[in-house]
DNA sequence: TCTAACTCTTGACATTTGTCAAGAGTCAAG
DNA sequence: CTTGACTCTTGACAAATGTCAAGAGTTAGA
Protein backbone atom coordinates (compact mmCIF):
# COMPACT_ATOMS: atom_id res chain seq x y z
CA UNK A 1 0.00 0.00 0.00
CA UNK A 2 3.09 2.21 0.72
CA UNK A 3 4.52 1.46 -2.50
CA UNK A 4 1.66 3.56 -4.34
CA UNK A 5 2.20 6.35 -2.04
CA UNK A 6 6.18 6.13 -2.56
CA UNK A 7 5.28 5.75 -6.90
CA UNK A 8 3.23 8.93 -6.53
CA UNK A 9 5.94 11.54 -4.65
CA UNK A 10 8.69 10.30 -6.92
CA UNK A 11 6.98 10.60 -10.22
CA UNK A 12 5.75 14.12 -8.52
CA UNK A 13 9.27 15.46 -7.61
CA UNK A 14 10.69 14.13 -10.28
CA UNK A 15 13.53 11.59 -9.00
CA UNK A 16 13.14 9.65 -5.54
CA UNK A 17 14.33 12.08 -2.79
CA UNK A 18 17.04 10.95 -0.27
CA UNK A 19 14.78 11.66 2.93
CA UNK A 20 12.05 9.40 0.98
CA UNK A 21 11.75 7.10 4.19
CA UNK A 22 11.56 9.11 6.31
CA UNK A 23 8.55 10.55 4.74
CA UNK A 24 6.69 7.50 4.53
CA UNK A 25 7.60 6.21 7.86
CA UNK A 26 5.23 8.78 8.99
CA UNK A 27 2.36 7.10 7.22
CA UNK A 28 -0.12 4.62 8.50
CA UNK A 29 -2.69 2.77 6.69
CA UNK A 30 -6.42 2.59 7.15
CA UNK A 31 -8.80 0.64 5.61
CA UNK A 32 -12.91 1.89 5.83
CA UNK A 33 -16.41 0.61 4.86
CA UNK A 34 -18.44 2.42 2.98
CA UNK A 35 -20.19 5.46 4.43
CA UNK A 36 -17.49 5.98 7.36
CA UNK A 37 -16.80 9.66 8.50
CA UNK A 38 -12.75 10.68 8.87
CA UNK A 39 -14.14 13.86 9.44
CA UNK A 40 -17.35 15.57 10.65
CA UNK A 41 -17.93 19.60 11.07
CA UNK A 42 -17.30 21.01 13.82
CA UNK A 43 -14.56 18.73 14.57
CA UNK A 44 -10.59 19.45 14.66
CA UNK A 45 -8.98 17.78 11.94
CA UNK A 46 -6.24 15.99 12.59
CA UNK A 47 -4.91 14.49 9.65
CA UNK A 48 -4.07 14.94 5.51
CA UNK A 49 -5.53 11.59 3.95
CA UNK A 50 -3.65 9.75 0.73
CA UNK A 51 -6.23 7.92 -1.33
CA UNK A 52 -4.67 4.61 -1.90
CA UNK A 53 -8.08 2.91 -3.54
CA UNK A 54 -11.67 4.22 -3.16
CA UNK A 55 -13.62 7.69 -3.30
CA UNK A 56 -13.77 10.54 -0.61
CA UNK A 57 -16.77 13.24 -0.80
CA UNK A 58 -16.45 16.33 0.76
CA UNK A 59 -19.33 18.18 1.69
CA UNK A 60 -21.51 20.37 3.76
CA UNK A 61 -25.18 20.35 5.06
CA UNK A 62 -27.74 23.09 3.65
CA UNK A 63 -30.88 24.35 5.64
CA UNK A 64 -32.85 21.21 4.96
CA UNK A 65 -30.41 18.97 5.82
CA UNK A 66 -29.23 18.15 2.26
CA UNK A 67 -25.67 17.25 1.04
CA UNK A 68 -24.09 20.13 -0.70
CA UNK A 69 -20.63 18.66 -2.37
CA UNK A 70 -17.87 20.71 -2.63
CA UNK A 71 -15.24 17.84 -4.59
CA UNK A 72 -14.75 14.27 -4.66
CA UNK A 73 -11.15 12.74 -4.18
CA UNK A 74 -10.22 9.61 -6.40
CA UNK A 75 -7.00 7.36 -6.09
CA UNK A 76 -3.87 9.03 -5.60
CA UNK A 77 -5.43 12.22 -4.06
CA UNK A 78 -4.64 14.19 -1.05
CA UNK A 79 -7.73 15.31 1.36
CA UNK A 80 -8.13 17.31 4.26
CA UNK A 81 -9.71 20.21 5.45
CA UNK A 82 -6.90 23.28 4.99
CA UNK A 83 -7.86 25.76 7.32
CA UNK A 84 -9.00 23.59 9.83
CA UNK A 85 -6.20 21.48 9.72
CA UNK A 86 -3.61 24.26 9.54
CA UNK A 87 -5.04 25.98 12.50
CA UNK A 88 -6.48 22.96 14.07
CA UNK A 89 -9.75 24.75 14.98
CA UNK A 90 -13.36 22.84 14.26
CA UNK A 91 -14.02 22.21 10.62
CA UNK A 92 -16.72 23.04 8.24
CA UNK A 93 -16.74 20.32 6.45
CA UNK A 94 -17.81 16.72 6.08
CA UNK A 95 -15.12 13.90 4.61
CA UNK A 96 -16.86 10.80 4.07
CA UNK A 97 -15.70 7.53 2.25
CA UNK A 98 -18.47 6.69 -0.58
CA UNK A 99 -16.21 3.62 -1.53
CA UNK A 100 -14.88 1.09 0.43
CA UNK A 101 -11.61 2.93 1.07
CA UNK A 102 -7.24 1.67 1.27
CA UNK A 103 -5.93 5.31 2.75
CA UNK A 104 -2.55 6.17 4.05
CA UNK A 105 -2.49 8.91 6.84
CA UNK A 106 -0.44 11.64 8.24
CA UNK A 107 -0.90 13.09 11.65
CA UNK A 108 -0.80 17.08 12.45
CA UNK A 109 2.44 17.16 13.86
CA UNK A 110 4.54 14.70 11.71
CA UNK A 111 3.34 16.51 8.75
CA UNK A 112 4.33 19.86 10.21
CA UNK A 113 7.47 18.10 11.23
CA UNK A 114 8.22 17.20 7.36
CA UNK A 115 7.03 20.55 6.39
CA UNK A 116 9.73 22.08 8.13
CA UNK A 117 12.01 19.16 7.80
CA UNK A 118 12.01 18.20 3.91
CA UNK A 119 12.16 20.70 1.97
CA UNK A 120 11.03 18.49 -1.08
CA UNK A 121 8.24 17.76 1.29
CA UNK A 122 7.06 20.75 1.58
CA UNK A 123 7.58 21.69 -2.25
CA UNK A 124 5.53 18.77 -3.00
CA UNK A 125 2.50 20.56 -0.63
CA UNK A 126 2.75 23.34 -2.02
CA UNK A 127 2.25 21.88 -5.77
CA UNK A 128 -0.78 20.35 -4.53
CA UNK A 129 -2.11 23.43 -3.03
CA UNK A 130 -1.77 25.37 -5.66
CA UNK A 131 -3.36 22.94 -7.94
CA UNK A 132 -5.94 22.86 -5.45
CA UNK A 133 -6.74 26.35 -5.54
CA UNK A 134 -6.77 26.10 -9.16
CA UNK A 135 -9.21 23.80 -9.42
CA UNK A 136 -11.53 25.30 -6.83
CA UNK A 137 -10.85 28.50 -8.88
CA UNK A 138 -12.66 27.02 -12.13
CA UNK A 139 -14.89 25.45 -9.81
CA UNK A 140 -16.45 28.89 -8.86
CA UNK A 141 -16.64 29.95 -12.28
CA UNK A 142 -18.49 26.95 -13.02
CA UNK A 143 -20.94 27.38 -10.11
CA UNK A 144 -21.29 31.18 -11.25
CA UNK A 145 -21.38 31.10 -14.71
CA UNK A 146 -23.03 28.36 -15.96
CA UNK A 147 -26.81 27.28 -15.85
CA UNK A 148 -27.58 23.77 -14.37
CA UNK A 149 -27.45 21.93 -18.30
CA UNK A 150 -24.31 23.44 -18.99
CA UNK A 151 -23.15 22.35 -15.88
CA UNK A 152 -24.53 18.88 -16.87
CA UNK A 153 -21.79 18.92 -20.22
CA UNK A 154 -19.40 20.22 -18.23
CA UNK A 155 -19.00 17.57 -15.82
CA UNK A 156 -19.49 15.29 -18.35
CA UNK A 157 -16.70 16.70 -20.98
CA UNK A 158 -13.93 17.41 -17.52
CA UNK A 159 -15.03 14.68 -14.91
CA UNK A 160 -16.28 11.55 -16.62
CA UNK A 161 -15.12 9.78 -13.53
CA UNK A 162 -17.54 11.47 -11.64
CA UNK A 163 -20.30 10.76 -14.18
CA UNK A 164 -19.77 7.36 -14.60
CA UNK A 165 -18.49 5.94 -11.06
CA UNK A 166 -20.85 7.91 -9.04
CA UNK A 167 -24.60 7.90 -8.02
CA UNK A 168 -27.03 10.15 -9.77
CA UNK A 169 -28.18 11.53 -5.76
CA UNK A 170 -24.08 12.63 -5.28
CA UNK A 171 -23.52 13.86 -8.86
CA UNK A 172 -26.47 16.33 -8.12
CA UNK A 173 -25.39 17.22 -4.71
CA UNK A 174 -21.74 18.26 -6.71
CA UNK A 175 -23.90 20.50 -9.06
CA UNK A 176 -25.90 22.10 -6.94
CA UNK A 177 -29.20 20.58 -8.27
CA UNK A 178 -31.84 18.13 -7.31
CA UNK A 179 -31.50 14.73 -8.71
CA UNK A 180 -34.93 15.14 -10.40
CA UNK A 181 -33.56 18.28 -12.18
CA UNK A 182 -30.39 16.00 -13.13
CA UNK A 183 -32.45 13.17 -14.29
CA UNK A 184 -34.85 15.48 -16.41
CA UNK A 185 -31.25 17.26 -18.15
CA UNK A 186 -29.46 13.91 -18.84
CA UNK A 187 -32.17 12.88 -20.81
CA UNK A 188 -32.37 16.37 -22.87
CA UNK A 189 -28.46 15.80 -23.98
CA UNK B 1 3.13 53.80 -1.88
CA UNK B 2 5.89 51.31 -1.48
CA UNK B 3 6.11 51.49 2.42
CA UNK B 4 2.38 50.20 2.25
CA UNK B 5 3.97 46.86 0.73
CA UNK B 6 6.92 47.49 3.32
CA UNK B 7 4.35 47.46 6.05
CA UNK B 8 2.06 44.33 4.95
CA UNK B 9 5.56 42.12 4.55
CA UNK B 10 6.54 43.18 7.74
CA UNK B 11 3.24 42.54 9.77
CA UNK B 12 2.52 39.47 7.73
CA UNK B 13 6.02 38.16 8.61
CA UNK B 14 6.52 39.01 12.27
CA UNK B 15 9.51 41.29 12.03
CA UNK B 16 11.22 42.59 9.03
CA UNK B 17 13.24 40.29 6.93
CA UNK B 18 16.93 41.27 6.37
CA UNK B 19 16.10 40.76 2.74
CA UNK B 20 13.21 42.80 2.57
CA UNK B 21 15.23 45.75 0.84
CA UNK B 22 15.95 43.05 -2.53
CA UNK B 23 12.02 41.63 -2.24
CA UNK B 24 10.59 45.66 -2.75
CA UNK B 25 13.18 46.67 -5.34
CA UNK B 26 11.50 44.08 -7.54
CA UNK B 27 8.40 45.82 -7.38
CA UNK B 28 7.52 48.37 -9.93
CA UNK B 29 4.46 50.78 -9.61
CA UNK B 30 1.34 51.49 -11.51
CA UNK B 31 -1.30 53.83 -11.42
CA UNK B 32 -4.50 53.23 -13.81
CA UNK B 33 -8.04 54.58 -14.26
CA UNK B 34 -11.39 52.92 -13.78
CA UNK B 35 -12.40 50.18 -16.25
CA UNK B 36 -8.64 49.56 -17.53
CA UNK B 37 -8.08 45.47 -17.43
CA UNK B 38 -4.74 44.16 -16.62
CA UNK B 39 -5.64 40.96 -17.55
CA UNK B 40 -7.67 40.13 -20.57
CA UNK B 41 -8.91 36.37 -21.00
CA UNK B 42 -6.71 34.16 -23.74
CA UNK B 43 -3.63 36.63 -22.62
CA UNK B 44 -0.61 35.11 -20.73
CA UNK B 45 -0.63 36.53 -17.07
CA UNK B 46 3.10 38.20 -16.47
CA UNK B 47 2.67 39.66 -12.98
CA UNK B 48 1.26 39.06 -9.71
CA UNK B 49 0.13 42.75 -8.05
CA UNK B 50 -0.58 43.87 -4.85
CA UNK B 51 -3.30 46.40 -4.39
CA UNK B 52 -2.12 49.43 -2.40
CA UNK B 53 -5.60 51.45 -2.90
CA UNK B 54 -8.60 50.63 -4.84
CA UNK B 55 -10.32 47.36 -6.29
CA UNK B 56 -9.83 44.77 -8.84
CA UNK B 57 -12.37 42.24 -10.18
CA UNK B 58 -12.04 38.74 -11.35
CA UNK B 59 -14.41 37.11 -13.70
CA UNK B 60 -15.32 35.45 -16.71
CA UNK B 61 -17.98 35.78 -19.29
CA UNK B 62 -20.96 33.47 -19.67
CA UNK B 63 -22.27 32.35 -22.71
CA UNK B 64 -24.84 35.90 -23.03
CA UNK B 65 -21.25 37.50 -22.29
CA UNK B 66 -22.61 39.27 -18.63
CA UNK B 67 -19.72 39.17 -16.25
CA UNK B 68 -19.50 36.38 -13.62
CA UNK B 69 -17.75 37.53 -11.00
CA UNK B 70 -14.98 35.06 -9.19
CA UNK B 71 -13.78 37.68 -6.24
CA UNK B 72 -13.05 41.31 -5.80
CA UNK B 73 -9.98 42.19 -3.95
CA UNK B 74 -9.26 45.51 -2.07
CA UNK B 75 -6.44 47.29 0.06
CA UNK B 76 -3.22 45.17 0.97
CA UNK B 77 -4.65 42.16 -1.53
CA UNK B 78 -2.63 40.15 -3.84
CA UNK B 79 -3.80 39.22 -6.90
CA UNK B 80 -3.28 37.43 -10.40
CA UNK B 81 -4.29 33.98 -12.50
CA UNK B 82 -2.53 31.45 -10.22
CA UNK B 83 -2.39 28.79 -13.02
CA UNK B 84 -2.14 30.98 -15.94
CA UNK B 85 0.62 32.93 -14.09
CA UNK B 86 2.92 30.17 -12.33
CA UNK B 87 3.00 27.58 -16.11
CA UNK B 88 2.96 30.88 -18.20
CA UNK B 89 -0.05 29.86 -20.20
CA UNK B 90 -3.35 31.76 -21.67
CA UNK B 91 -5.44 32.66 -18.49
CA UNK B 92 -9.05 31.83 -18.12
CA UNK B 93 -10.24 34.97 -16.61
CA UNK B 94 -10.93 38.66 -16.66
CA UNK B 95 -8.64 41.01 -14.26
CA UNK B 96 -10.05 44.75 -14.11
CA UNK B 97 -10.00 47.61 -12.05
CA UNK B 98 -13.37 48.66 -11.00
CA UNK B 99 -11.97 51.68 -9.26
CA UNK B 100 -8.56 53.94 -9.87
CA UNK B 101 -6.37 52.08 -8.74
CA UNK B 102 -2.94 52.30 -7.23
CA UNK B 103 -0.76 49.15 -7.86
CA UNK B 104 2.32 47.33 -6.97
CA UNK B 105 3.59 44.65 -9.28
CA UNK B 106 6.36 42.54 -9.84
CA UNK B 107 7.27 40.14 -13.06
CA UNK B 108 7.20 36.41 -13.26
CA UNK B 109 10.95 36.03 -13.59
CA UNK B 110 11.96 38.15 -10.23
CA UNK B 111 8.45 36.40 -8.28
CA UNK B 112 10.32 32.94 -9.38
CA UNK B 113 13.93 33.89 -8.51
CA UNK B 114 12.46 35.46 -4.81
CA UNK B 115 10.44 32.61 -4.52
CA UNK B 116 13.68 30.14 -4.88
CA UNK B 117 16.12 32.70 -2.70
CA UNK B 118 14.21 34.49 -0.59
CA UNK B 119 12.61 31.23 2.07
CA UNK B 120 10.28 34.29 3.91
CA UNK B 121 9.27 35.46 0.32
CA UNK B 122 7.87 31.90 -0.13
CA UNK B 123 6.86 31.33 2.67
CA UNK B 124 4.59 34.28 2.87
CA UNK B 125 3.59 33.21 -0.86
CA UNK B 126 2.28 29.40 0.79
CA UNK B 127 0.37 31.68 3.80
CA UNK B 128 -1.58 33.54 0.68
CA UNK B 129 -1.83 30.63 -1.48
CA UNK B 130 -3.35 28.33 1.84
CA UNK B 131 -5.76 31.27 2.71
CA UNK B 132 -6.59 32.15 -1.03
CA UNK B 133 -7.72 28.50 -1.05
CA UNK B 134 -10.08 28.51 1.87
CA UNK B 135 -11.58 31.52 0.83
CA UNK B 136 -12.47 29.75 -2.33
CA UNK B 137 -13.32 26.64 -0.92
CA UNK B 138 -16.44 28.52 1.29
CA UNK B 139 -17.11 30.11 -1.81
CA UNK B 140 -18.05 26.85 -3.36
CA UNK B 141 -19.57 25.96 -0.11
CA UNK B 142 -22.06 29.00 -0.31
CA UNK B 143 -22.52 28.72 -3.94
CA UNK B 144 -24.09 25.30 -3.95
CA UNK B 145 -25.48 24.88 -0.22
CA UNK B 146 -27.26 28.44 -0.18
CA UNK B 147 -30.38 29.91 -1.97
CA UNK B 148 -30.29 33.32 -3.42
CA UNK B 149 -31.56 35.23 -0.88
CA UNK B 150 -29.54 33.19 2.01
CA UNK B 151 -26.41 34.32 -0.16
CA UNK B 152 -27.55 37.95 -0.09
CA UNK B 153 -27.78 37.67 3.64
CA UNK B 154 -24.27 35.73 3.85
CA UNK B 155 -22.40 38.60 2.38
CA UNK B 156 -23.90 41.16 4.43
CA UNK B 157 -22.74 39.46 7.20
CA UNK B 158 -19.07 38.14 6.08
CA UNK B 159 -17.90 40.67 3.46
CA UNK B 160 -20.25 43.88 3.93
CA UNK B 161 -17.16 45.82 2.34
CA UNK B 162 -18.35 44.40 -0.73
CA UNK B 163 -22.11 45.30 -0.25
CA UNK B 164 -21.54 48.79 1.00
CA UNK B 165 -18.41 49.80 -1.83
CA UNK B 166 -19.81 48.44 -5.01
CA UNK B 167 -22.58 48.94 -7.49
CA UNK B 168 -25.63 46.31 -7.39
CA UNK B 169 -24.62 44.86 -10.51
CA UNK B 170 -20.99 43.71 -9.78
CA UNK B 171 -22.69 42.46 -6.47
CA UNK B 172 -25.38 40.42 -8.57
CA UNK B 173 -22.43 39.04 -10.82
CA UNK B 174 -20.55 37.82 -7.56
CA UNK B 175 -23.57 36.27 -5.78
CA UNK B 176 -24.58 34.70 -9.48
CA UNK B 177 -27.75 36.50 -9.60
CA UNK B 178 -29.30 39.06 -12.09
CA UNK B 179 -29.47 42.70 -10.37
CA UNK B 180 -33.32 42.12 -10.78
CA UNK B 181 -33.43 38.80 -8.00
CA UNK B 182 -31.04 41.29 -5.88
CA UNK B 183 -33.06 44.57 -5.98
CA UNK B 184 -36.56 42.32 -5.21
CA UNK B 185 -34.15 40.26 -2.67
CA UNK B 186 -32.75 42.96 -0.71
CA UNK B 187 -36.45 44.54 -0.32
CA UNK B 188 -37.45 41.11 1.36
CA UNK B 189 -34.39 42.12 4.33
C1' DT C 1 -21.16 72.58 -13.03
C1' DC C 2 -23.07 69.91 -16.60
C1' DT C 3 -24.44 65.96 -19.07
C1' DA C 4 -24.35 61.60 -21.27
C1' DA C 5 -24.00 57.14 -19.78
C1' DC C 6 -24.97 54.12 -16.63
C1' DT C 7 -27.63 52.17 -12.60
C1' DC C 8 -31.56 51.06 -9.84
C1' DT C 9 -36.20 49.83 -9.30
C1' DT C 10 -40.67 48.01 -10.57
C1' DG C 11 -44.18 45.38 -13.21
C1' DA C 12 -45.61 41.67 -16.24
C1' DC C 13 -44.61 37.49 -17.83
C1' DA C 14 -41.61 33.36 -19.23
C1' DT C 15 -38.55 29.88 -17.91
C1' DT C 16 -36.10 27.11 -14.88
C1' DT C 17 -35.78 24.48 -11.00
C1' DG C 18 -37.63 22.46 -6.70
C1' DT C 19 -40.97 19.59 -4.13
C1' DC C 20 -43.85 15.83 -3.36
C1' DA C 21 -45.53 11.38 -4.42
C1' DA C 22 -45.48 6.83 -6.31
C1' DG C 23 -43.92 2.88 -8.87
C1' DA C 24 -40.08 0.39 -10.96
C1' DG C 25 -35.51 -0.80 -10.76
C1' DT C 26 -31.00 -1.70 -8.57
C1' DC C 27 -27.58 -3.12 -5.39
C1' DA C 28 -24.86 -4.23 -1.22
C1' DA C 29 -24.60 -7.07 2.77
C1' DG C 30 -25.74 -11.11 4.98
C1' DC D 1 -29.42 -16.01 -3.69
C1' DT D 2 -32.40 -13.12 -1.11
C1' DT D 3 -34.08 -9.05 0.71
C1' DG D 4 -34.63 -4.58 2.48
C1' DA D 5 -33.00 -0.21 1.69
C1' DC D 6 -31.88 2.89 -1.43
C1' DT D 7 -32.02 4.98 -6.18
C1' DC D 8 -33.94 6.42 -10.47
C1' DT D 9 -37.57 8.14 -13.17
C1' DT D 10 -41.90 10.47 -14.20
C1' DG D 11 -45.91 13.53 -13.54
C1' DA D 12 -48.25 17.44 -11.52
C1' DC D 13 -47.76 21.46 -9.43
C1' DA D 14 -45.35 25.28 -6.68
C1' DA D 15 -41.73 28.43 -5.99
C1' DA D 16 -37.71 30.86 -7.39
C1' DT D 17 -35.34 33.33 -10.67
C1' DG D 18 -34.62 35.36 -15.29
C1' DT D 19 -35.95 38.47 -19.13
C1' DC D 20 -37.67 42.50 -21.12
C1' DA D 21 -39.17 47.15 -20.89
C1' DA D 22 -39.51 51.75 -19.12
C1' DG D 23 -39.01 55.58 -16.05
C1' DA D 24 -36.44 57.73 -12.23
C1' DG D 25 -32.21 58.44 -10.13
C1' DT D 26 -27.21 58.77 -9.87
C1' DT D 27 -22.50 59.57 -11.07
C1' DA D 28 -17.95 59.88 -13.36
C1' DG D 29 -15.39 62.73 -15.92
C1' DA D 30 -14.93 66.64 -18.93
Amino acid sequence: MIEILEKHITERIGKRPENLDKVLSQFESLNTKRGIHLLTQGDVCKYVYFIVKGCLQVYVLDKNGNESTRSFYFENAWVTDIFGFKNQVPSSEFVKCIEPCELLRIHFEPFQALCREVPQFDALYKEILEASYNNTVYRVNTLTSLDAFERVKWLMETKPLIMTRLSSKLIASYLGISPETLTRLKSKL
